[in-house]
RNA sequence: GCCCGGGUGGUGUAGCGGCCUAUCAUUGAGCCCUGUCGAGGCUCGGACUCGGGUUCAAAUCCCGACCUGGGCGCCA
């Protein structure tokens, strides 16, 4: 286990309660806590014994042994032990603390002890206790971990599933990989960009769109930030990249689809496809090498091996080649399907790339290969899902302008896109990643609906 | 959208025509217990998704609706 990663970020620098008003059982109660000792439960150990301290959090358990009651506070940082010694200890305090709800939230100030037989090392002899909200009960999930609960229960009291550890873990490492993905591109010399989420029209064709109303127009909210991050190609940002929300309405239901999912894109100016892929297969390996240090990912019942590098590179043809041979036929040209991409996975085994794709099945914008029906464009794989797809752009306006038409698709909607491409535009490459795939992938997670807060699917637009 | 499953106390489950006044665990209320750490012991409370149908008899079989798990498709 690493020290520093146990600590970093987990703990705030400051605190900025002093004082709050609560209402409690309906009379309104103003109190003061020494907030200047207030402590998450992992700050204090044997080491404090003797010391005044506050803390606060929520009941996670009680256990009431008649002569001596146990009180287990918990906080963002893990559990405190409260000790009430009856007899010892003013009756009211005593009672109150019998009588709190599980999972109510309360501050308790008292003495630190030195307690070998105390998890952690220590126990808190309070002093005095407020109930700032009491719980209702009886919990619509059990947070100790003794009772499973169904997914859809778990979604559907979100804000409880989040204070088990498992739950509070997956966030918090989500967290952590946005911020690792900022630090890697930063480093990288890439700028953040953000881009409009309300579109006047279909971006890339393929997927459909939610329909919003604009004022008095009709409006989409968009699929991804494709052509705007294309479109920063021409203005001299040569590296950006967005992570943003993406909106799909597809009417998919499956365990790694989303109708809102993050994306991870990027585009660079100057380069070509490989390079793109080699700053994402980097990528990748980044936050692996640096989430493998998260502590205690066994006990939470998360994996995570990092994977070997380079990544394996096969061309769509070869694919083709590797399924036949294992007796799964995909006529030249046709999308991989997902027996396919689980074939696959199974032989390779690790992270690969799949290479110049039929221009039929990739969008309009990547860079045909000379002489071929393919084109310069790849998908990162996991051996489960699909992780990431990119190319290599066409530049030139007038290719873009054929291959928009060849598609079928209005030349008058892309205008504003369009546009970017007849004042010089540098040519460019980049890919798109979706944030949950990657953290389900990456932590051994079956259901993609496990890596986002509030999920939206075909049939859940609450909580 | 298609194909299979499933809906039983707050949660997770057993039961799958009569033996159900429905099992077990956990939660809740209460009691006993001075070192628990999934504490232990005792008492009590709490459920068959909804609507039709079959049957002497339905949680159990059939039909429909709604909800839900998985696979596929679409899609990233």
């Amino acid at each position: 286990m690493n020290e520093e990663a146990a600590n970093e970020g987990l703990v705030p620098k400051s605190d900025c309660l002093e004082c709050f008003n609560i209402k409690n059982n309906d009379k309104v109660v103003n109190m003061k806590l020494p907030i200047e000792n207030r402590k998450y439960s992992k700050e204090i150990t044997a080491e404090n014994d003797g010391e005044e301290v506050s803390i606060a959090g929520w009941v996670h358990e009680k256990r009431d042994l008649g002569g001596v009651f146990f009180l287990i506070v918990r906080d963002r940082e893990g559990f405190a032990q409260v000790t009430l010694h009856k007899g010892e200890v003013d009756r009211e305090l005593f009672e109150q603390a019998r009588k709190v709800p599980r999972e109510s939230v309360v501050a308790i100030g008292g003495v630190v002890k030195g307690e070998e037989k105390a998890p952690g090392g220590y126990e808190i002899l309070p002093e005095r206790m407020e109930v700032l909200s009491a719980a209702s009960h009886v919990l619509p999930l059990d947070t100790t971990g003794k009772v499973g609960a169904e997914l859809d229960t778990r979604l559907d009291a979100r804000f409880m599933d989040l204070r088990t550890e498992r739950t509070k873990h997956i966030f918090i490492i989500r967290s952590r990989v946005l911020n690792v993905i900022r630090e890697f591109l930063v480093d990288r010399g890439f700028v953040e960009i953000n881009t409009p989420k309300i579109v006047s029209a279909a971006t890339e064709g393929g997927t459909a769109l939610f329909p919003i109303s604009y004022f008095e127009r009709e409006a989409f909210l968009n699929q991804s930030p494709q052509l705007y991050k294309q479109m920063l190609m021409a203005s001299g940002f040569d590296r950006v990249y967005e992570i943003a929300p993406i909106f799909r309405a597809e009417e998919h239901d499956t365990t790694k689809h989303l109708n809102e999912a993050t994306s991870v894109d990027v585009e660079v100016a100057f380069v070509s496809a490989e390079e793109v892929m080699k700053i994402l297969e980097e990528l990748i390996a980044f936050v692996y090498s640096k989430l493998a240090l998260y502590p205690d990912l066994n006990s939470l019942n998360l994996q995570l091996e990092v994977p070997k590098m380079p990544f394996m590179r096969i061309t769509y043809e070869k694919a083709l080649e590797l399924l036949l041979e294992a007796g799964e036929q995909i006529e030249w040209g046709d999308d991989l399907s997902t027996s396919a991409e689980h074939i696959l996975g199974e032989r390779i085994g690790e992270h690969y790339f799949i290479t110049d794709w039929p221009r039929a099945i990739k969008p309009f914008y990547a860079q045909p290969i000379e002489g071929k029906d393919t084109c310069n464009a790849f998908d990162l794989m996991h051996p489960r899902l699909e992780l990431a797809s990119g190319s290599q752009r066409i530049h030139s306006y007038e290719l873009l302008k054929q291959s928009i038409e060849s598609k079928g698709l209005g030349i008058d909607s892309f205008e504003f896109y369009l546009n970017a491409f007849r004042y010089g535009m540098p040519p460019h490459a980049g890919w798109g990643l979706g944030v949950e795939r990657l953290l389900m992938s990456m932590l051994g997670i079956e259901n993609v609906r496990e890596v986002v807060l509030f999920p939206r699917d075909r049939r859940r637009l609450t909580p």
